[in-house]
DNA sequence: CTAATATAGGACTATATAAGTCCTATATTG
DNA sequence: CAATATAGGACTTATATAGTCCTATATTAG
């Protein structure tokens, strides 16, 4: 079904909410309470934003976590990547060898092409823009051309 | 990690070796032969492919499965719903009501721009495409920019 | 210096979802 | 009418994900 896993949206969500306070030191327990989240979960996912050095930590009393850079300098796929590791629509295109027929695969050189594609669309996205309350509108044709053979359908 | 299931995975495979024979009846042990891949799992697909009318079958002896219509105009995006149903990145996108907190969700409004987005992506890529030689080109930067015309959700 | 608080990291368990298999029914061909 | 092939769905199994918990370390306040 090509969908986020279920840590990755509760990390949207996450990083949305400390985009709203970003000077703020926020404890893994008050943004779980915040955003209605079971508290280990949070947690699990603020150590793992803090390690792709999203976020940057603060330990002992007053601690906790803020955004580590600018919130239009973070995009949707650096949060996903942090989370779950990279988009890989198919295995073969971060895991060469994974694929028994991969050898002989006439579609395994476009995955790449095609991945690609999808990353860059995720790359597009701030956290800025998803926290606003502006419409984000997609470039028309978001188009993959085959060269020559233009047989582009539509 | 942002992946296709391996059904939707064998699904494309499936789709592209038929077409390179697009008039043939090709049956679910032929094309599981030739794939390598176990007969139920390929009999399943195949079934899900001509359900979403993407194949056209034919029961009895000769008989089988082909293309219900040209590779050009049947697209990754058709071959993935068809099998995993409608790509949906957040459940809120298909499944309205399925979070809790989404009437106060800041993000909800825009997950199904960015949803259309991925979508488009993938629409883009024909199985006439995806089985051929040539490289499939992105057009460059594949961007989704933020306009500052009204916000739409809401 | 000590107690309290908070993150770091990793191991472990449970669960939901996906994948795979199989059974029965129906249609077509020779 | 026998053989072959798809249609549909129920069921089981496997796997990946999600969730929890434990121990260690750092910081602050009193």
């Amino acid at each position: 079904m090509l969908k986020l896993s279920r840590l990755a949206d509760y990390a949207t969500l996450l990083m949305c909410r400390m985009t709203r306070e970003p000077e703020a030191a926020l404890s893994a327990a008050q943004l779980a309470q915040a955003l209605g989240l079971p508290l280990p979960t949070v947690a699990k996912l603020l150590k793992r934003l803090t390690r792709a050095q999203l976020l940057s930590s603060e330990r002992g009393g007053n601690g906790g976590y803020r955004l580590a850079r600018s919130a239009a300098s973070i995009s949707l796929v650096d949060v996903i990547s942090a989370v779950d590791g990279a988009p890989a629509l198919t295995q073969c295109v971060n895991t060469p060898g994974s694929c028994a027929i991969e050898l002989n695969c006439e579609t395994r050189g476009h995955w790449a092409a095609i991945n690609h594609a999808v990353s860059s669309v995720l790359s597009g996205v701030s956290l800025a823009q998803l926290g606003s309350a502006r419409a984000i509108v997609i470039k028309p044709p978001q188009r993959i051309d085959q060269r020559k053979e233009g047989a582009s359908r539509r």
